[in-house]
DNA sequence: CCAACAAGTGAACCGTGATTCACTACTTCC
DNA sequence: GGAAGTAGTGAATCACGGTTCACTTGTTGG
């Protein structure tokens, strides 16, 4: 058997790959997923067009990984952010929106590209599953507070996705050109409003 | 002039025009933006492709059209039923969001197309003008509110852009599938999410 | 009926961008 | 050095669907 690929040769493979993980990303960032096309990946990690092919199958498969990895940070975050049990159900709330918002606004190419903007199925299922991260962190704080007696029972699937929507449309969403203020005011709207928005005890039931 | 298109004829041609877009419309309520392509249209409408291209100028012409059309008829409910002036804010957006829920619930696969589903600039840019004319209804009422008294002063135009990301992602938007339950349970968590958020003048200011 | 023009037709065209593949260059081991 | 295999290359190919256009058909008024 006259080759067998060694572990230098590996780590170079795996440099390679990065290089072409890490253009991607830049691309996306800097000018959304619209401009990353495999050309211009290609172009950015100095390899040919041909060398993506040997990293990953297709560009579904490339972009799902380039989505994994930029979404999965900031999930990280959130889920940290949010999971202080113990403390009641608002503050987590407003901990988690306002980390949310912070770093949507530091980088709103990259955020819009993740959160709405249109992408190839394999890359979309990818997205579904971090909003499913996202819809589920906030759920798990609401039901903690129905537990803890600070919110009355609901649907809490429903209301976390209705916060997640709420989040995503004014920072990201086709309405997010809107907000005239200043970055602070709009975050700390949003925090005011989930934070309301959740189904405290003591709340008048209406209807 | 041995030729002047006359009466009968425009009724015709006009008549055509329906039928393309009516086909177009259709599709699109049946399938999504995706399953509506120039050739589906024509083949629906019984007529040739170029046929389409005496009416409109491109696929993104067409849809603007069928986009418009269709969009306008679900703006009107929600402005009409969220008009009444004099009632309560907390009342008028309570109906405004019923109007939306029932009519997405009844139409899901148009309500997605028409909210959430990716398409052409030119459609995309009039879905952009309805997205708004949800926004600037809501604001309206919130602004209402604020003038009796029955909300605190806030930035209208983001919680506004709020409600309708809160409505969009638990309806049609990636989460909505989660949504077990029945429609009417749906409905009203909804309803109360959206009333709760609203920053009424007696809420505690948290934070 | 014929001139003049509009409407209708649909196979062919075209732009875009992902994907392929025959080839070269490199790495390992004997 | 040479065999055996992998990584890299990039121009050519392919798939797709919107768009075109030379042609046929239909309509009007003289």
């Amino acid at each position: 058997m006259p080759y067998r690929p060694t572990e230098r040769t590996e780590a170079r493979r795996l440099a390679a790959r990065e290089g072409i993980v890490g253009a991607a990303l830049e691309l996306v960032a800097g000018g959304g997923y619209a401009s990353a096309g495999i050309q211009a990946v290609a172009a950015r990690a100095g390899v040919a067009v041909g060398t993506v092919y040997r990293h990953f199958t297709s560009k579904g498969d490339l972009f799902a990984e380039v989505f994994r990895r930029a979404s999965q940070r900031e999930l990280d975050v959130v889920v940290e952010v949010s999971a202080a049990d113990g403390r009641p159900a608002g503050e987590r709330v407003a901990a988690a929106v306002e980390a949310f918002c912070r770093r949507a606004l530091a980088g709103p190419t990259l955020a819009y590209a993740l959160i709405a903007e249109p992408v190839d199925p394999a890359v979309e299922s990818e997205r579904l599953r971090f909003r499913i991260g996202y819809r589920d962190a906030f759920a798990r704080v609401l039901e903690d507070g129905v537990r803890g007696g600070e919110l009355r029972a609901h649907d809490s699937p429903t209301v976390a996705a209705a916060l997640v929507g709420a989040l995503a449309e004014s920072l990201v969403g086709p309405l997010s050109t809107a907000n005239g203020g200043s970055r602070e005011a709009l975050i700390a709207t949003l925090v005011q409003f989930c934070q309301e928005a959740l189904p405290s005890a003591h709340e008048r039931v209406h209807a």
